[in-house]
DNA sequence: TGAGGGCACGATAATCATTATCACAGGACA
DNA sequence: TGTCCTGTGATAATGATTATCGTGCCCTCA
């Protein structure tokens, strides 16, 4: 299995584009994090070195190009995350006290389960389903005690 | 079963607010749509009687009354709703072309097992569940013809 | 029923995240 | 090696949302 960097630069080759070393740091940076960034803590997490004019730029240019996928948070927060063709299928569970966002991945069989659930949902609308996602809310560990 | 009308005026009441008519506008409009919408929405809905200016600070208001919900659109659109214990537990479905949302209901059984899966995968991360919302992205029927 | 206090209203100004602009840099390819 | 084109960083502009402020109106209580 290829790397994400290896994947992310086939992909954005073919849209004609480059793999420069902002974008790469800041492709580093969402692989090696367990939930969606937002703008100022990519900015942060790159020590500075790349201005956060220049992330707003490169956020967006790779949420077009389908790399990064954006998760907009009720607390208004806008937040960016690998695309799940590159992370994997997963779903999200926000901490309503300090709003921390957590991955979380379903075991295959309860994945079966919810697109069952989903696909019956739909047979009502006459939509063709192409993706969903379970937000779940709640008090984290943390927060409880 | 007492009114929307009734509950929300009594809601604010306890929350020493008042159940205006500006207010009671907006609600009514939300009443009678299937949908989220936004703030420009709402205003051509109340035919520009309540100045948007207005209908940002009302719908603020009424969403840290509880009374509406805040949904937070991947077109970066903010929209609002009627708050759940008002109209009711449901799902949104996002048509990709033309953005449209339809607010979806699942019958009870199959809510039922989609509040296991919720408690299922909560289960592994510690966290104590208040709430869980299923998005479904796809295309709608007018769409895909 | 009239006065006082306080929330609500509408117009306008201010804020803040995000986006556009522009001149320059640097990689790719002939 | 020169040309071309995308990327970069600083800065200005935009646009949605929020704060402000003087006024109005509802509610309460005498």
């Amino acid at each position: 299995m290829a790397g994400v960097h290896t994947k992310v630069e086939q992909s954005l080759r073919s849209q004609g584009m480059r793999y420069t070393s902002n974008r790469r740091e800041l492709i580093s940076v969402l692989e090696h994090t367990h939930g969606p960034l937002t703008v100022d803590e990519l900015y942060r997490a790159t020590q500075q070195r790349v201005p956060s004019s220049s992330i707003y730029r490169e956020v967006r240019a790779l949420f077009e190009a389908k790399v990064l996928s954006l998760i907009r948070c009720t607390d208004r927060s806008n937040r960016f995350e690998l695309a799940e063709w590159l992370s994997g299928h997963h779903h999200h569970m926000v901490c309503r006290p300090c709003m921390a966002i957590s991955d979380i991945v379903l075991p295959p069989e309860a994945e079966r389960r919810l697109a069952e659930l989903v696909d019956l949902a739909a047979t009502h609308t006459g939509y063709l389903v192409t993706e969903h996602t379970l937000e779940v809310e709640g008090i984290c560990p943390d927060c409880r005690s």
